[in-house]
This record gives structure tokens, C-alpha cells and sequence, in this order.
DNA sequence: ATTCGTGGTTGCTTATTGAAACCAGAATAT
DNA sequence: ATATTCTGGTTTCAATAAGCAACCACGAAT
């Protein structure tokens, strides 16, 4: 995690989530969590990734609301990550990071996985930044107003 | 970076742009570049960073075609650092971040920077994951499909 | 000729990551 | 009863990356 001294850490709603969710894995987990994965062995399991380091980051998703503690479902005696409505909330977050990687970092035709309507099984739809209106919006037809 | 060892490295779309914009800088250089700056400078005033993080960082950017160099418009004789199309492609990813951000790290009135439709004057739309047909879809509602 | 602004790079110190070993409680096996 | 395994971590320590400050090169201005 970067050091942000400047105004940074302050005003804008881009810079403050990156302290939560700005590292490597952190959003990897939470995917993970939207697959269903609750336990700290299947994240350990899924992503390969060091228990100490996976620790400090699901203590920093808690400390930070996004996972809350909740007994085992299954009746074992440990506890479950389970995520929070705020951590629930990262989902058009990671679903659009999911279409740009698709769109950018796979050749045609490479497999890959899928994020399809469980509904349908048909491909979800792909995001756009949208006016008020409903008219799509590209980088340049918006603007950051300073409070 | 994290060092990702196991199967995260190759089929999941989410794991593989994490290697370029996973971590605390870098999503906020876009995000600056969005606002217009250009410069080696304008990002290191902005952003506050030391100048060889910047300059690895735009490096990295540039070597995954996020950004590209281009001579400077006004004349002057350094390079500006120009976004191409993947990375203006990030627009959505940087506003889901900035809508989750808005939503869940400030209090109620607190002051803060405000994106807006440049052409109506109005804050831009909540972005919601979408099935193909319109359908507003949650985690829940969405699986994914491994090659 | 000298200073200044821009855009970096080079050392050096400190913080973070990552691998492996260790540890503790509960369940399971002997 | 005792030992073993499973789960979920913590501790230790080496390697890596971040951050700071100093330095440097080039062109423009003085």
C-alpha cells in the first residue's frame, strides 16, 4: 500500500478505496467470495498466496467492513468470511475490471473463463459509464467537479 | 505486484489486468490522465509520489500499452504521456471504483469531488452489472463459466 | 557563462512480501 | 487414552519493493 500524503487521501472517491482494495490479491478475494468461497483455506487454496499475507489482507477487509466474521454455516467450529453489503457493493467494481481484462489481455479465441447470467447463461452485458439520461459516456464527455 | 503462481496467472480475466493496475498508483495516474494531465510532472504534483515510482510506473504503463508517449503539443521539447484505447478502456473500471468510493468512504454531506456529464451539468448514472437483456444483476445472480 | 525548469536516474534506508517453520484447538483414528 | 490429522492461523527471516534525497542531463532563458 502506497503512502498518500497529499490531498489525495482526502477528497476524491477514487483514492480513498485503493487504501482498501489497491493491492494485488485483495480484489482477487473478494472475486473469489462472489464464486462462493468463504473459508480461509479456500482462499489460501485458490490463490496460492502466503497464509501471513492472506491473513493481514482479510483482517484489513474486515477491519474495513467489506467481510464481516460469521460462524461456520456447516456446523464446524470455525468462522466463515462473509461479505458486508459494502463488500457486495464491489461488484460492478470487479465486473468491470473482469470485461476490461477480457477485452485486453486475452487474444481471440484464447480460453478463458466466463461471467454469464446464471438466469440465461447468456454473457452479461458489457458495462458503460452512462449520463443521467442514459447516453453512454466516454472519458472525455465527463468532467470532475472539486468540492 | 503480488507474484501470482498458480492458475491465477492464465484463464481468469480479473487476475490478469491486476498485474498492470493492481496496485495503490497506478489506477490514480489513469484516473489523473483522465482529468487531462499529460506530464511527468503535472502527475508527480498531483499525485505526490516520488519520481522514480512515477517513472516506473509509467514505464509499466506504457510497456502494457495503457499509455503511449507522444511528442508534447505545445512545443516544448519533452513527451507526453497519452493514453491509448485500452486505457482510455479503463474509464469504466476508474468509475466504478470512484461510485463505490463516493458510496461507501464518505459520511453523509461530507465534501468531495463529484463526477459529472460535462454536457448536462449532472452527476453521471449508478453503473449496475447488466444481463444482455437489461436486467440488473447481483453477485448472486451471475456465475462463472471455466473454459 | 550561468542559472533554471523539466524529466528523469542512482544510492541508500525502511517497509512490505513471501516461503517455511511453528503452534494450538478440534476432530478423527488406533 | 494417545496419536494423527485438519484447519486456521502466527512467527521468523530472507528477498523484494517503496520512499526519500541527492545527483545528473538537456534545453531555454538571463
Amino acid at each position: 500500500m502506497p503512502k498518500r500524503t497529499t490531498h489525495e487521501e482526502s477528497s476524491c472517491p477514487v483514492a480513498r478505496p485503493l487504501d482498501v482494495v489497491g493491492d494485488g490479491w485483495t480484489l482477487l478475494i473478494v472475486r473469489d467470495a462472489f464464486d462462493g468461497l468463504r473459508r480461509f483455506g479456500q482462499f489460501q487454496k485458490s490463490l496460492g498466496l502466503a497464509k501471513n499475507i492472506l491473513s493481514a489482507r482479510l483482517a484489513n477487509l474486515v477491519a474495513n467492513g467489506v467481510f464481516e466474521l460469521a460462524p461456520a454455516a456447516d456446523g464446524s467450529p470455525y468462522q466463515e468470511y462473509v461479505l458486508t453489503e459494502k463488500g457486495r457493493a464491489l461488484f460492478p467494481v470487479i465486473t468491470a475490471l473482469r470485461q476490461w481484462g477480457d477485452r485486453w489481455f486475452f487474444t481471440e479465441g484464447e480460453p478463458r473463463a466466463r461471467l454469464v447470467d446464471r438466469e440465461s447463461g447468456e454473457p452479461i452485458a458489457p458495462m458503460r459509464v452512462r449520463a443521467a439520461d442514459g447516453r453512454v459516456l466516454g472519458p472525455e464527455d465527463a468532467t470532475v467537479l472539486l468540492p
